[in-house]
DNA sequence: TATGAATGAGTCTTCATTCAT
DNA sequence: TATGAATGAAGACTCATTCAT
């Protein structure tokens, strides 16, 4: 059966020229986000991720190591994609609010933009493949929260910002948004997601403003 | 050491007696939830559950249909747990701020009483298990949102919380605070808990006067 | 559960006096016959009998050694049962032409009354659990088998029977209705056993006759 | 050994070619036939089976989805073999009495040149597999049934054979062979095959003659 | 005699991964 | 690069049987 696709002579002449760019491998990591939003890491086989991708089990293992590899990429990718949305969002933003609603904001949108990866980095908290990606993701996340506390303490000097630990800043700027955006994702909320942006992004910047003027 | 974390001092009389209480059932349950919170759900054997009970296989089988089971019956003892200290947190309660602010607090002082199950909770809010669960912690949830719900809208009407959809309720008042009980579970916090629950409770609060208010 | 039954006190007046006759033991037979008739040997759980039989996993072993000597009390019972039926209908019969008649719809008789015991012999005819049976079901089948032999020898000295062998009388004589009463038992014949049962034993007679002309 | 066993001299020409036929399928069947006759399906493990394949656990489950269905697959092919022997038998065959002779002779002869097939045929007649055949297998014997009746059918219509349900004729003509095939396969004969072959023709043949006479 | 918790050897099956073509 | 057959370690689960009460 398999052998008759491989006999058709057209489709050859298109796909051999390049590929360069790593077709088969794009196509294979997305199947795999499918397959691991849809069924969990754990759960989802390479069989699965194979037939999803139209890929042979040979192919897969010559574009990545392993299984571990591919959840580890993809959660490379989703960490990274967040951050510079994050990033983006306060880059030479003077104003304090500004910055702490367009960084509540910004991630929500990610969010509605990108549901499956978004769900894959929410749901795939785990140590399940983090042996592979520990090393990479902890680098990002020191660079992340570098950058931000740096720019948080900029606003701290001037004042328009209170003196908090920065695992309190996580909390209070990301916790709410982050939150809504697992139901949101689950299909279990009633609010509009632009709306609830608005909504933590107030939510955010209010609390740190009482808790500023104390 | 199992034996211990059956921590709570009262009870101990009761279940010291015999083991016509299921204390082998406990003991595996506690196996488990020690297993899966540390090696995970998914990676964790049936072997290594079995060995750290000090069980037989067929002991486990005789009391758990299933590893899903097992886990299932662990989720459902976690979400009651936090679940009823939330509802005690506000019962009766008639003022609004010292409702929210116990609400908050009340979730963090169980995470920090109940570390084990609540990196459980916390971690394993995955599929994997899920259809064995899925009925009656709906109902559960379902049970606990409507309460919560009561509460707030009483006080919507009294004017001592603004008018806001469950959804976004949530988010502020449980973000923040399971947030920081994430890292604070994975040792990544410097900010003392108690301390944190503190700021929590003022951070839902201040963000809910400030909604009022406008 | 099962605490409440041993509980009722009525009851436990007639069962107290004697039960001697064994009637906990028959019923075990009884749900065993059920089950493997039903399920098959192999795949019948002594727990499917257990539930079956009401009884208790201690209480079955107490009456039986395994599962395999249920099964083969079972099997010896029914070959017993079968064999006793086709010797009374040649039992001082001194006419070939009835004798042969009357072993073959006897059997087909047998199988009407006994459905149950007759689909466990036709069907249970395996070496799954012979172990603990052939010493005693070998005696039983060369007992039949000379008295039979006997019988048929008797008539072929006189000339009424043709000289065969006995493994082609016994070919002639029951191949029929066993392979008649199979279909049967499996509710897939159109034709009624009692006729079929004339129809068997005309057909073995008329059979043997010709072979006794040549 | 095995490879001796794809007995028919030709299509070894064929299949010697190479791998690509699906040498090792076929290789893992025969085990699979063997490992059923002699130990029994429900006792004999799929390591049994393995081992004797010479292949691996995974190469087993890459060709077949489960024991059962291994299992199915030989029942399968044990019904079609005996049945095109019975058919090829009597296509063509305007004598009713040649018919019939060679009918039961062929099953016989059948048998005796494919004692493995034939002892799992008679032998496996239950329901461990069913679940997976009886489907196929149900249909292969309507077919055969409608091909048999409709050639005995033609021969009542001339008087040559009496009118009998499809169940008797069924009864008569397979009951004898296939008692004294059970205990030939079982080693339980004195008699020679073949002249037990010719013996049951005749005896089928007469039985009917004799009801065709009434 | 009855009960049912406990036992643990034994099975089937899965699945990530390798490798010959 | 692609293919898919082959590998085999590892795991969940079953079930006959034992045993303390």
């Amino acid at each position: 059966m398999k052998k008759t696709r491989s006999a058709s002579p057209a489709g050859h002449q298109a796909s051999s020229r390049s590929s360069a760019t790593g077709k088969r491998r794009a196509e294979i990591l997305a199947a795999a986000l499918d397959c691991f939003v849809t069924i969990g890491y754990a759960k989802a086989t390479m069989e699965d991720i194979r037939s999803r991708a139209g890929a042979s089990t040979g192919s897969i293992y010559h574009h990545f190591k392993s299984k571990e590899q591919l959840a580890a990429e993809l959660y490379c990718e989703a960490v990274k994609a967040t951050q510079s949305v994050g990033l983006a969002a306060i880059r030479d933003q003077g104003n304090a609010g500004t910055g702490v609603r367009r960084l509540v904001s910004a991630y929500l949108e990610w969010v509605s933009e990108n549901p499956r990866l978004a769900t894959y980095l929410l749901t795939m908290r785990h140590p399940e493949f983090m042996a592979s990606s520990s090393a990479v993701v902890d680098r990002m996340n020191e660079t992340f929260a570098k950058t931000l506390r740096d720019w948080l303490e900029g606003h701290v000097r001037t004042g328009a910002l209170p003196a908090l630990e920065y695992d309190v800043y996580r909390a209070i700027l990301f916790g709410p948004s982050e939150l809504f955006a697992r139901f949101w994702l689950a299909g279990r909320t009633t609010t509009d997601l632009k709306q609830a942006g608005r909504l933590m992004a107030e939510c955010a910047w209010s609390a740190l403003e009482s808790m500023r003027a104390k």
